[in-house]
DNA sequence: TGTACATCAGTGAACGCGCGTTCACTGATGTAC
DNA sequence: TGTACATCAGTGAACGCGCGTTCACTGATGTAC
């Protein structure tokens, strides 16, 4: 057992070195260290390709010391997926299942909010494509039960009260909106190294993307010229 | 060695069994259907998380033969891209890179021809997301260096004629609407499974997709209105 | 203040297991004479 | 036509290796008295 044993509440006080005055392993130096490390190498070249071998090495530590840590391999996965995956898709999905605005105020909001959380961390978008997309990722139960139903079905209502008063453009699918707008955001994100070493744009920055995404989202949700 | 020695040209005619009349291995039955298996369980799970015991159980072979036929795991992976990721790939940016029409004719092309190639080879767009997104994918310094160059230039081309010329909407980027439009296209099919869980949409065909695409995109691209 | 000791973070060496791979072998299929 | 044999597709059992994991152990750090 790596985890301490619980303090039995009769015991006044504990013999021994204490629990580093703020509790044991959990807000650990070591511990979110080696959560950092192993993040990034997930991210670059997927979980099942990546050894705790290489994890420890990166880390300059011992395999040994991430099962001290984390009990095996899974956990450590569980934990990257609770403790940093998770909050994330959920802080996404808090800020878009929103208040009741306009159509095209959502969607600026949408597509801003999805760009400033996935650049402020930039492992997100390549491990949750691939945690999503794989057949058994982690993510995918996750996000298909609670997080997306609560944003999708609520663009889609937003898209259709839209179209029915005539306010945006009707060839638009009210179901693929939501799709659409991941794919415009997240997948750019997460193929970003790819598209700046076919063309030097280093002056591409989050906020030029994002105006390029606006751009043409909401110019293309208008309502086509009548002729 | 696997694969039979090179006849020398000296013999007149081979001793024994002959060479199954067409040549030997290329185009085997039996390689074939190992390609089949392979490509499918790779694109489901990943390459690095499929064991090559799992493609000889679901082909009903020994994991033996596989090497019999590939010569080694990797030698596999080289063959699937080969012969079913990179002529496709090929195919896509032959058909992309085409000849001097108007933005909208091209932008139209580029989604049809998208949906349709992968719509017919549904493993594509997961495996191709994972081989192109991963660090070291072997698809993707094929991609960086020969297909999206060519494409790629030629997009940003047309688009910034056409904005120089004031035809269609200036706040796009030349550059990133390549990018958008993979997003837009690869994205969706291969988070199919994921929204088709979410709401019930099996009337979403492939067509049904394309005209939501092409009409949120030929849209956003025009100019916007004056006021 | 000093001493005994409980608990800590972390290690080093070894373990079993499953992986990719090898190799001697087999029965079937065809050719040569 | 019959027989000897060369080559075929494919197998079964074993191999070494690297993986995740285990476990006895260590020096440092703090507490109790």
């Amino acid at each position: 057992m790596p985890k301490p044993p619980k303090p039995s509440p009769t015991t006044p006080r504990r013999r021994g070195r204490p629990t580093a005055s703020t509790g044991p392993g959990r807000d650990n130096d070591a511990r979110v260290h080696l959560l950092d490390v192993a993040l990034r190498l997930f991210a670059e070249q997927g979980i099942a390709a990546t050894p705790l071998s290489l994890i420890a090495r990166k880390a300059k530590v011992t395999p040994a010391l991430l099962h001290y840590y984390f009990g095996s391999k899974d956990k450590l996965v569980d934990a990257i997926v609770d403790e940093r995956l998770q909050p994330l898709s959920a802080a996404l999905g808090q800020r878009l299942a929103g208040d009741d605005r306009d159509l095209r105020g959502a969607v600026e909001d949408f597509v801003s909010t999805m760009l400033e959380l996935l650049s402020a961390n930039p492992w997100f978008p390549q491990l949750w494509l691939r945690e999503v997309l794989n057949e058994g990722g982690l993510l995918r139960k996750r996000l298909i039960e609670r997080v997306a139903p609560l944003v999708a079905h609520r663009v889609r209502e937003v898209v259709q009260q839209a179209q029915h008063h005539g306010q945006i453009n009707p060839d638009i699918d009210p179901r693929l909106l939501m799709v659409s707008l991941i794919g415009l955001t997240v997948f750019p994100l997460a193929a970003q190294p790819i598209w700046r070493a076919i063309y030097p744009c280093d002056d591409i920055t989050t906020e030029v993307l994002r105006r390029h995404v606006l751009a043409l989202v909401l110019r293309g949700l208008e309502l086509p010229d009548a002729h």
